[in-house]
DNA sequence: CGTGAGATTGACTATATTCAACCCTAGTGG
DNA sequence: CCACTAGGGTTGAATATAGTCAATCTCACG
């Protein structure tokens, strides 16, 4: 891990998503003058499941995961850290999670109790901490759907697309690539299932032309409404 | 749905660990004006998916499901709802899931935009609703782990051992007994099985004197310890 | 050039599902 | 009063799906 130095709130890639998003320009000020920069590189771990954890953040940018091990060693992956996602609950010094980086990541930190005074002075913070935390309550209880009901095949097609649909403008049709930080494994741990039946599931979708790649990581979907059609959602709830 | 008489704050069983646990009086009595009880017979819908939801309501008694249909007719329940869990979130007025009552269920109920103002001016009630949030949002993944990775028996066991523990004073050790408020078919929706396979789990535990059972709702668990033992889960986080 | 991580593929097996029959109990209506 | 029915539950046999074990491939890297 090593610190960084942080970037201006007001050129802050995240400034529109993050826990900080509805903070008006005086309250920003305050922000800056708490925060750092840490940034950890590809593998690495930025918390472990019972350890003390010191500071509250928001991924800037990169891919990390948050996951747990059962008593017998079976590894499963609770949810996935993307640009925006927050790390960490206020009240709580330590961590649910193994939570690591996938890609080089970047988090924007704050000293938990720092993080806790700046909650409770500002209702804009705290509220945005909610809807955050509501919309992961939301994605948690679709994934549990997924986890639940979905074959093999509709868990790697549904992951699929949550990657094809990010950073995505809206409206394109056509087709979409773009790099899986993931190893078949890690996707394994996170949809429940071996990483043999996610390498056969990307070799069958592959066969089906439904997505195409030269290398395992470079994927290409030439059409994202067939992609759709083989994730089997509840229809209703975009993918997010 | 029938509206009935509400209980006084002050004798409200959930009023300890409810989204207004942390309430003063003066804010009990605001509370007091703007509630109201309503009462749901089991097996009716009290919110159905991609419906309008006027109130934002918590479980005073009673057992609900939350569940979601797929596409092809899959059905999924991705939480159960319990005395003092919280129904509906501010600032949406759809309800993202089917919401149904299993036993008999009392709601304590505010109307939506009033129950927004109340939060907007009352600290103590959003900052506990975020905390239950978040309890809420660590449940959900532990559920994601049990979904992804157990068997069957485990993810049985782990269930009735989550009956078995509601409700049991701490530190009791010897045989608990309780009524199973649910269907095999209800269990086998939350568990992602069928009911086919969580009636053969039942009757497994039973043939290895896990469980007993004389009537398939009225369990009796003689050791605890050893349905623990069953469930497999991740050791650390004890079980809600 | 050897090594190792990541990935793919095959053969076999275990686990849970599907389809089906059957049981039990609590109504309900003749 | 009793036959009939329906919902909930159990069990068995056959099947499908994903897991396990193992061999092989590729590519980056020292």
């Amino acid at each position: 891990m090593t610190l960084i130095r942080p970037l201006k709130c007001s050129e802050c890639p995240i400034r529109h998503s993050a826990v900080c998003s509805s903070c008006t320009e005086p309250e920003f000020q305050v922000l800056e003058s708490a925060k750092t920069y840490r940034s950890y590189a590809a593998g690495a771990m930025i918390a472990e499941a019972g350890e003390q954890l010191f500071h509250l953040s928001s991924v800037v940018s990169g891919v990390g995961t948050m996951s747990r091990v059962t008593r017998d060693g079976r590894r499963h992956t609770v949810g996935l850290l993307l640009p925006s996602d927050f790390i960490g609950r206020p009240g709580r010094s330590v961590s649910a999670y193994d939570v690591e980086a996938v890609t080089e990541v970047t988090l924007c930190c704050f000293e938990r109790r720092t993080f806790e005074r700046l909650m409770a002075e500002t209702p804009n913070l705290s509220s945005r901490l909610l809807e955050l935390t509501l919309d992961e309550l939301d994605a948690a209880r679709d994934w549990a759907l997924v986890l639940g009901r979905a074959t093999a095949r509709e868990k790697v097609a549904g992951l699929i697309l949550r990657f094809a649909l990010r950073g995505l403008e809206p409206g394109a049709g056509g087709a979409v690539s773009f790099t899986l930080p993931l190893t078949r494994e890690a996707l394994a741990d996170y949809l429940g299932l071996t990483l043999e039946t996610v390498s056969r599931q990307f070799s069958a979708l592959r066969r089906d032309g439904v997505i195409a790649f030269d290398t395992p990581r470079a994927i290409t979907v030439p059409s994202v409404e067939a992609l759709g059609a083989e994730a089997a959602e509840t229809g209703d709830a975009a993918v997010t």
